[in-house]
DNA sequence: CTCTAATTCGAACGTTCGTTCGAACTCAGT
DNA sequence: ACTGAGTTCGAACGAACGTTCGAATTAGAG
């Protein structure tokens, strides 16, 4: 219980924090991450073993232990780390736009590049949203809810700008389905790459919350 | 193995079909059906274990398997019929209605008002649509298709109907993205009820998929 | 090379998993 | 009341689960 526990928690500390220093530890910590992340990809939280994760990460069942105190708080060191780099690479690349529509397009483009990029870590994270408890569940519930607050800023600010008229819940939730629903569809040797996609999402979300307040509802 | 795993089977195929039978066993059977589907929708198809369906059923752990064969069968069996009878609901709406944008209306208001209706069936559909193994999983796969391939074929008739471009891949899964997504959120103590939601997403969509063939796309 | 701290592992822990089996019970038809 | 099929259950199976522990190995500073 000392010392491997110990170190493990530090080092998590570290884990998001910045790049530099990159100890052994944090390596190979984070190439574990990287595994079991495509373990969990494949079969779910629940229906990955240890044994799973021992076998793709090349390490004995026993040695994984050393890295994180148990299989809950791995999947929770995967997902806090997945969210945070998206919110971090949204907010840098939202800095110094200003036109509402553009900065939209842009969340879209950030949010299915690396959704893309990075398939098996956002898949983890949109399936498996329910699997953790209690102080690991809050913890990544707070990046939701503030990535969240940010799309609805930058509907509110469109809805201010262009003086629209729609239900910004039901919008943004809307535009969270669309984009996240790819993990269940996506084939890259079929379908066009992030940026296209984001192109072609955002032309029916933006022209769909756009242009007037209504379709004409005719019969009946 | 002889005549319990029979019973099981006939009744099985009996299961989504004509109601009137409706023998002892078949109640019994769909009474298990309801409250597995709650289990596996608040702990997830391989996180409920047996013992846990058994408590939920008031029946014997050992009771169930008069019922079916094995854990992966009862998920078929959910998964089969509800798919099956939205579907069936669809087709039974479509007639006799003609106009390309009321369908697509249809096609919103009957998946959402029985998502809602059914939330812990729809969501054992979407969220565990990879629990299943081969002859399982092709048979749901199939009435999936299905599904998709009608709402393509909607879609395909507006455009041609109101000579629209767009891709008729991305608009559907993206409209499925939209409805699918609401397992995560929908809430009955703040949200409306399907009416409105399908109302509001059909405004989204059908406004976004209509209208010309671009928003503007200035700046760079 | 030496010594200490960091890292890895085989073996085992107690628990829970899905499934089976044979005996017991219930019920409809006689 | 008797019978046979339909239904339920307690008890147990071997396998797999997440986790632990102390000993063995390795790496880096002196």
């Amino acid at each position: 219980m000392a010392s491997p526990s110990t170190a493990a928690r530090v080092s998590a500390r570290r884990y998001r924090a910045a790049s530099p220093p990159a100890t052994r530890f944090d390596k190979r910590l984070s190439e574990i991450l990287t595994h079991a992340t495509d373990v969990f990809c494949k079969k779910g939280y629940e229906g990955a073993s240890m044994r799973d994760l021992s076998r793709a990460s090349g390490m004995s069942l026993a040695g994984l232990y050393y890295y994180f105190e148990s299989k809950e708080r791995l999947l929770f060191l995967i997902q806090k780390h997945t969210f945070t780099t998206i919110v971090q690479r949204l907010k840098s690349r939202l800095q110094g736009i200003s036109d509402p529509e553009q900065r939209i397009r842009i969340f879209i483009l950030n949010h299915l590049e690396y959704f893309l990029a990075n398939q098996a870590g956002m898949k983890v994270l949109s399936h498996e949203a329910e699997a953790l408890k209690n102080g690991f569940a809050s913890e990544v519930a707070a990046i939701k809810r503030e990535y969240y607050r940010i799309c609805v800023g930058l509907l509110d600010d469109l809805k201010r700008d262009r003086g629209l008229q729609f239900s910004t819940r039901i919008a943004v939730l809307s535009l969270f389905g669309m984009m996240n629903w790819i993990y269940t569809w996506h084939n890259p040797k079929v379908d066009a790459d992030a940026e296209q996609i984001a192109r072609e999402m955002g032309d029916v979300f933006l022209r769909g919350v756009m242009n007037g307040t209504r379709t004409r509802r005719d019969v009946r």
